[in-house]
DNA sequence: TTGTAGGCGTTATCAT
DNA sequence: ATGATAACGCCTACAA
């Protein structure tokens, strides 16, 4: 079934269904009504295919499945495809997901995806700095939106991001409420955005409360035994903290092993609020990963289909969920 | 850049290049090195559009995302997918990503996505008793794969899936083997297929060891809330259990909260070795997920591609991850 | 406002 | 083994 069958139906010809399937504004009340009806009767679906032959766009978008890596942080993949996967649909877009090794193959990819495909537009989570990917989808005016912040301009692209400061601050300020004086922090190596941010946020809620945090912090790549490891080298310390703020809920969870091995009450709070931190019942900043993915949609949608400015970034505030831990 | 670039450019008609894309074998061997030269030289790709157009074919494969639950079995789709996905790329195919509410809606996207798409085959996860969505994908010939039996007729469609039964029977030897002799049992409400599976995996394995299961196991559905109130209402019987076996993860965390709070000393054994049972240490059966999904796409490419005869069901088997609980 | 004509890139059919 | 031709379903001029 075509286009024709509709318009035979409709006693109209095929331009007149195009119109209304198009531009309906242009196609008289009584025309449109009758239009609807024998595609409805009919149950007629556009071809995907041929429009995309001739308009050039699939109304598709992609977005990368990573592999999941320590498998606490994963599931925040899932509840962000999910919401991708939600407001796209609600938009007149598939999500479409591929793989890729390094960015080197992802571009690769784009490529593929691209030339084959048609793809309209690409969704990518956790840009670097100096991100190559970025720099080849920008050259060739690829639409795209990034869930991160492009740490080097915020200009660069369209981007949706969590405050990470504000997440760890909140988490600061709740210990420091509770009488903590000497918060600590443990987080990632510098030189990652997203863990700089979290850092900073620590380190100024802090500040403002008149705490030095020298100190008071350390450095570890992401997992439990690292977390274990630093946390029992904090408390170590000659003056240590009292309390522990983490940049994710692995290392969080690191830090309740120390503290329960020197059977110590330690307040700690960790970032994610993966299903892990619900089920020990761990006090985690929470990001709205739903609610990011829609907006990553609503804002490459204002790019594909909106007139062609760059829309303003978006950035969502985070929530701590208090549980037991602190 | 068409076929008929490709064409020019390596001095043959354009019929012929797309025999050398579709049917390299008439070609003859001299004539197609020329033209692959012309490809890869002019970086040339075929457009999916134009093709699907022609052959109604999209190379396109679509997979449901569900909305994450309990978040504790959320991640299992992460490794599902990602494995999909992989395997997916490498015979040529791409994912595509789809929501629905219920069955009904589940249906209504099918129908969308095969008239509009072109869609080529589905990959459906978690299939019930009388499933309408197999039966209606079925009734219209469109090929698809189920990640889980088809309970009513082993023979009715292509499948894959985990031999829960034997996943359970292994934990409860396990424990039989360590000197236990009333293991129970914590699993789902009677009349789900994959619950009464796991279920009977342990009933037998008792039964094998001479040990009469009856009043040793309990039903309840998933949370860990009610994993707790089962545990401790089993403790609390005649002749208690000393080592639980449970239907999922999340049931075992409770049976742990259950055991801690009467400080008894309960081994105890979940089911898919989620992060969170790898981050308290549980003990749990683990399932091949990302194996199970390359099965997925190779039943269902083996449909599109191959003979038009149903490939043979493959039940694959988890295994037991040893940890601090059992 | 509605209708007509042409072409998007591919593959299947048929002829050479 | 290779080449010419038509058709897949739609959209965008342009004409009426």
């Amino acid at each position: 079934m075509t286009i024709a069958t509709v318009a035979r139906h409709a006693q109209v010809s095929r331009q007149t269904v195009s119109n209304v399937l198009n531009a309906p504004h242009i196609v008289r009340e009584e025309t449109r009504q009758r239009v609807q009806e024998a595609i409805a009767t009919l149950g007629y679906r556009v071809s995907q295919a041929a429009r995309q032959m001739r308009t050039g766009r699939s109304r598709l978008i992609a977005v990368r499945i990573e592999p999941t890596r320590d498998g606490i942080n994963g599931s925040v993949l899932d509840r962000f495809l999910h919401g991708l996967t939600e407001t796209a649909e609600a938009a007149g877009y598939r999500a479409l997901l591929y793989t890729a090794a390094d960015a080197g193959a992802e571009i690769a990819t784009y490529d593929d995806l691209l030339s084959a495909y048609d793809l309209d537009g690409f969704v990518l989570t956790g840009t670097d700095h100096g991100d190559p990917r970025t720099a080849w989808l920008a050259d060739r005016s690829v639409p795209f939106v990034t869930f991160g912040r492009p740490w080097d301009d915020p200009d660069a692209h369209p981007w949706v991001d969590v405050d990470g400061a504000a997440g760890t601050a909140q988490a600061t300020r709740h210990l420091l409420a509770a009488g903590h004086r000497r918060v600590g922090f443990i987080g990632w190596p510098a030189g990652s955005g997203v863990g700089d941010d979290r850092r900073a946020g620590w380190r100024e809620a802090l500040r403002a409360a008149g705490v030095d945090p020298t100190g008071l912090d350390r450095e570890a790549v992401d997992g439990i035994a690292e977390g274990e490891r630093l946390a029992a080298d904090l408390l170590a310390a000659a003056s240590p903290p009292t309390a522990l703020v983490c940049a994710s809920d692995s290392l969080a969870l690191g830090v309740l092993r120390a503290a329960r091995s020197c059977a110590r009450a330690l307040p700690v709070i960790g970032f994610d609020d993966t299903p892990v931190a619900a089920a020990v019942g761990l006090t985690s900043v929470s990001q709205p990963l739903h609610d990011a993915a829609a907006r990553c949609v609503d804002l490459l949608t204002a790019v594909l289909d909106g007139p062609p400015r760059t829309p303003a970034p978006v950035l969502l505030q985070p929530s701590l969920v208090l549980r037991h831990t602190a």
